[in-house]
DNA sequence: TGGTTCATCTCGAGG
DNA sequence: CCTCGAGGTGAACCA
């Protein structure tokens, strides 16, 4: 374990310094005065300030000020950091293609830089994931309705992979949206195009009439069928109806509103039961 | 500028210098061998491994590794950082609250801790964003198309504020939604749901059939209209319709199927004009 | 490569 | 505080 820092270099050492680094593979910390100029998607500058200058063997340049978890400004992994003094300045370039982006930074002072093996160990084990709601509800389908039956997960259609399609105990197909956390409108469109699609694809015209402007009389019609008892299905088995089922541990209002529009349910369920 | 750097200290030396520079308002950088875990919003852990931990002043947490434009590891703005010396070990919590999270890392080895002040200079000046695709667009509203009048940004609607508002040159109302870069299916979403509340707080019933099921006939009755001279234009005055314009360099295929089905338009633009 | 969606998204504005 | 939408979003996955 050998970390390499140097206290207030010249701008010769620092590059020295730097391009060893580049060479080694070690990530590169550089503290500094210096300017930021990005020119790519989009362009920015900032002006003379003490930053702290993250170069990482990938590729990925971080510049952090001493405020927020974002950088100020960065580069993505795959770019290439080269550095040079050029007017009196230590002018570190990374630059990338596709799209083409350069980030360059440019230091009048040097407070400190170094360089650390950085090795191993990135491999992260993450809890709570909407994958954990997937796998909750297949092992558990009561969870969202009695008598439902998941029947696939990401299956596909013509609006993208549907989380969980499974049919409900009258055999209507449903079509399940996972969130793992509190969702706004947005969820309740993503959801409404799988339903559209699938009712597309399975040919179920209902009835022609706008699942934009139904006030939820659908849905009752679905819980009466629900309450009541088989015997009755004589000509509902052709005339099937695809459901669409939200399932997020809350929603704002607005996304209940535009739930209720389509005629689709919410279930309140987290990732991972409440301790 | 002071800049503090440790080599390889004891834990008590990491320990007194870590305290000293929370209260000195410091940037720390500590690298050296942890473990890490996460308790929050999710939950994680990883391994021992060589990594980078960065403590901001404004309570940020960031543990890198030689990989990635983000943290393997983190905490948000207005954390609080403490440390002590437990089993051995440096520990370092983060905590916050609202929601509840917690970020331990647990030194085994400290390799390296250095303490930077760094001051001012956040302010960045950035270009090519959506608000320059507006201006741009104010300036030139022909950009959108001949005799586009825009009336009002950010104007208020029931689905949120819409970027531009205006009207057409046969005195249509228009939504006007901006976005800089290329778009998928969910900018067209996010206009339908603008154009929609527009079109209930206007009265506009669109002859109750359904939007979603449009076949884009009304866009071409809209060109008719257009093309067509205005001395055609009878019993049209009352019935006006309202218009959705997506501006953006470009759209996705299936972007592109949900605008025409919806009877919408797409004006091709770039934030700044191309050099 | 592009398309689509998730994320401990982050961040800022507005009610 | 919540809600909403932008972002140089980033990152994973799949066709």
């Amino acid at each position: 374990m050998t970390v390499t820092s140097l206290h207030d270099p010249s701008h010769r050492e620092a590059l020295w310094e730097l391009e060893a680094a580049f060479d080694r593979g070690d990530l590169v910390s550089v503290f500094g005065r210096c300017t930021v100029s990005y020119e790519g998607r989009a362009a920015s500058d900032l002006g003379t300030g003490d930053r702290l200058l993250l170069l990482k063997p990938d590729g990925a340049a971080l510049v952090h000020t001493d405020e927020g978890r974002q950088p100020v400004n960065w580069q993505p992994p795959g770019s290439e950091h080269r550095a040079a003094v050029r007017e009196g300045r230590l002018r570190v370039v990374s630059t990338r293609t596709t799209p083409d982006e350069t980030l360059t930074v440019r230091f009048s002072d040097v407070h400190e830089l170094s360089a650390m093996p950085v090795t191993g160990g990135r491999d992260l084990a993450i809890h709570g994931t909407e994958e954990d709601l997937r796998t909750r509800i297949l092992e558990r389908p009561d969870l969202i309705e009695s008598g439902f039956e998941p029947r696939e997960t990401e299956r596909p259609s013509s609006a993208g992979p549907m989380d969980v399609f499974g049919v409900d105990a009258d055999g209507n197909p449903v079509v399940v949206e996972l969130k793992r956390r509190r969702v706004g409108p947005d969820a309740v469109g993503q959801l409404a195009r799988y339903v559209r699609a699938l009712r597309e694809e399975l040919g179920v015209d209902e009835e022609r009439d706008d699942p934009l402007d139904s006030d939820g009389d659908d849905a009752a019609a679905d819980a009466a069928e629900i309450d009541g008892d088989d015997t009755a299905a004589d000509a509902d088995a052709i005339d099937l109806e695809v459901r669409g089922v939200l399932v997020a541990p809350s929603i704002t209002d607005r996304a209940a509103e535009r739930l209720a529009d389509r005629g689709f349910d919410h279930v309140a369920l987290e990732p991972a039961p409440e301790e």
